[in-house]
RNA sequence: GGACAGGUGGCCGAGCGGCUGAAGGCACCGGUUUGCUAAACCGGCGUACUGGUUAUACCGGUACCGCGGGUUCGAAUCCCGCCCUGUCCGCCA
């Protein structure tokens, strides 16, 4: 949620922030119905105070009235009710007059709450303009020294390389037609060897991020009440990304909606807190169970593990004080963790800077790091992919965008409360890493050789071969 | 799932429908005393919105006693719905 007495002082920031990101939401609507609400408010204010000060003046009068009145006698009883009827008519009229102000308070204020919600994150000022992801732009790369980005895979390695679909169904890693048919479209299962990789991936990426980097292991809830994800800042606008459990619909309170990512249960815990300051930064990480729904992305990465509604991430996490500089520094270090993560994978990245078009609405800045996959792109005279890259991370910088919508807070040097700033990005997320993985470490005979940073996590196998796979028939 | 009990400030805990933003205690902060520590004593100590002003200093107003609604001139206190917690029973990885 974006600061409303900022956008009281410089609307046009927000009206520009919005239109970079090609977000349309009604800014001059929400400073309209901002002034109302504090009009009416302040009325009605007014009008209280007014009414405890004469609740304060007649109010035991008119207990003590009503008491007399209990007891009295045929004259007394029409006196006392007179009087009783003076006293009471200023407070009815104010009465009156609140419930009337209450109600376009009341009224108002959904409307300035719900558009308010909407508003994004102008992007930062570094960060480029566009209106696309194409407009992205790539700030460096990395490559294995035994892997030339320049050549093509068959120039690299000597041979023509499979795609991802066709080593896993050969090695028998996961099997597709059995989870489509328990789940439908984009649901897979790995089996095997394939989901011994998926799993040493994972436990690999958190031990990394645990263990070398100190952030915090954590386990979170991934069916969560519809708060935390409004206050993520994943609802309203990403509501139909989410699978939604109807518990209400059966006479529960409240429905519950599953996560997209363990970022919503490690930054939703904090949600209402105002933590000591000496607590942050809060580094965490979390290996979770991710759903998505996938709406919209119809046809799109259909076959394989690229897409899919059910997956695995290690995701890190870092609430730091309200301090640009602090923020942006954690974010580089985020970024360096994943790097060298995929260094140990050996495995050919780039970083790119997403530009306004693609940051969503409630980041100021996000960098992605796709890996290169041989097996995806534009295919060439042989129907062969020609390789693509194919983003397997994305680093948030989010200011206090998201802890103002949790209401996460600390205490400062002063004594004030102070909204704090919120960063994630993924460390890994399988089995979509399993694409790049097994593709580009792929030999000639059809095995894919295991990363030696993988090969403890592996019972020691360095090479995944098809008579190696245990699976069912 | 069934039966009870209960949700009050950082924590514990009191609270007859008006004098309660809320007693008392603990913790914490400042001060006095003090060889040091401790104790004792004095003072301070919630959040948010909003106005006096341009200001995180100061003064005022309003709201907040799990959440939402209702009764009332007036609600922490009475009524209704929901959420959550505890205990017992049942079921269960």
């Amino acid at each position: 949620m974006i600061d409303i007495k900022q956008l009281r002082e410089n609307p046009q920031r927000f009206i520009d922030g919005a239109a970079e990101k090609n977000i349309s939401v009604d800014i001059t609507t929400l400073i309209d119905l901002d002034e109302q609400r504090r009009l009416f408010t302040r009325q009605r204010e007014e009008h209280r105070a007014e009414q405890k000060k004469i609740s304060k003046e007649i109010g035991p009068q008119i207990g003590k009235l009503k008491g007399l009145l209990k007891s009295a006698g045929e004259e007394e009883r029409a006196e006392f009710e007179t009087t009783l009827a003076e006293l009471e008519a200023k407070p009815v009229a104010l009465k009156n007059e609140i419930q009337r102000l209450d109600d376009s308070v009341a009224q108002i204020e959904s409307k300035w709450k719900a558009l308010l919600l909407q508003i994004p994150q102008p992007a930062d000022p570094d960060v480029p303009r566009g209106t696309s992801a194409d407009d992205n732009v790539q700030l460096r790369t990395w490559n294995p020294k035994s892997y030339d980005l320049n050549q093509s895979f068959a120039e690299n390695r000597g041979f023509e390389p499979k795609t991802h679909i066709e080593l896993l169904h050969a090695l028998e890693l996961a099997d597709f037609e059995r989870g489509v048919k328990m789940s439908g479209t984009r649901h897979y299962m790995m089996t095997g060897n394939g989901m011994r990789l998926h799993q040493a991936m994972l436990r690999f990426a958190f031990d990394l991020i645990t263990n070398e980097h100190g952030f915090t292991p954590m386990s979170v809830p991934v069916i969560l009440r519809e708060e935390c994800m409004v206050g993520t800042g994943f609802f309203p606008t990403g509501r139909e990304q989410a699978y939604h459990i109807e518990e209400s619909q059966r006479g529960a309170g409240h429905d519950l909606f599953l996560a997209g990512t363990g970022e919503v249960g490690l930054m939703g815990m904090y949600a209402d807190e105002i933590l000591p300051g000496n607590k942050l930064p809060i580094k965490m990480a979390t290996v979770s169970t991710c759903f998505r729904r996938e709406a919209g992305a119809a046809g799109r990465d259909t076959a394989g593990l690229y897409r899919i509604h059910q997956f695995d991430k290690v995701e890190q996490v870092v609430i730091c004080k309200a301090d640009e500089a602090e923020s942006r520094s954690w974010h580089k270090r985020m970024l360096s963790i994943v790097e060298e993560l995929l260094q140990k994978l050996e495995l050919p990245y780039r970083l790119l800077q997403c530009c306004t078009a693609d940051l969503g609405s409630k980041n100021a800045d996000m960098i992605d790091i796709e890996c290169w996959m041989p097996g995806r792109g534009e295919l060439d005279a042989n129907e062969r992919p020609q390789g693509d890259w194919g983003e397997t991370h994305s680093a948030s910088r989010l200011y206090d965008y998201q802890c103002r919508r949790l209401n996460t807070r600390y205490r400062d040097e002063e004594g004030n409360t102070v909204f704090a700033h919120s960063l994630n990005n993924t460390v890994l997320a399988s089995p979509r890493i399993l694409i790049p993985l097994i593709e580009m470490h792929q030999q000639k005979d059809g095995s894919v050789a295991v990363p030696a940073c993988l090969q403890p996590y592996m019972n020691g196998l360095q090479v995944l071969e098809a008579c190696t796979a245990t699976t069912t028939a």
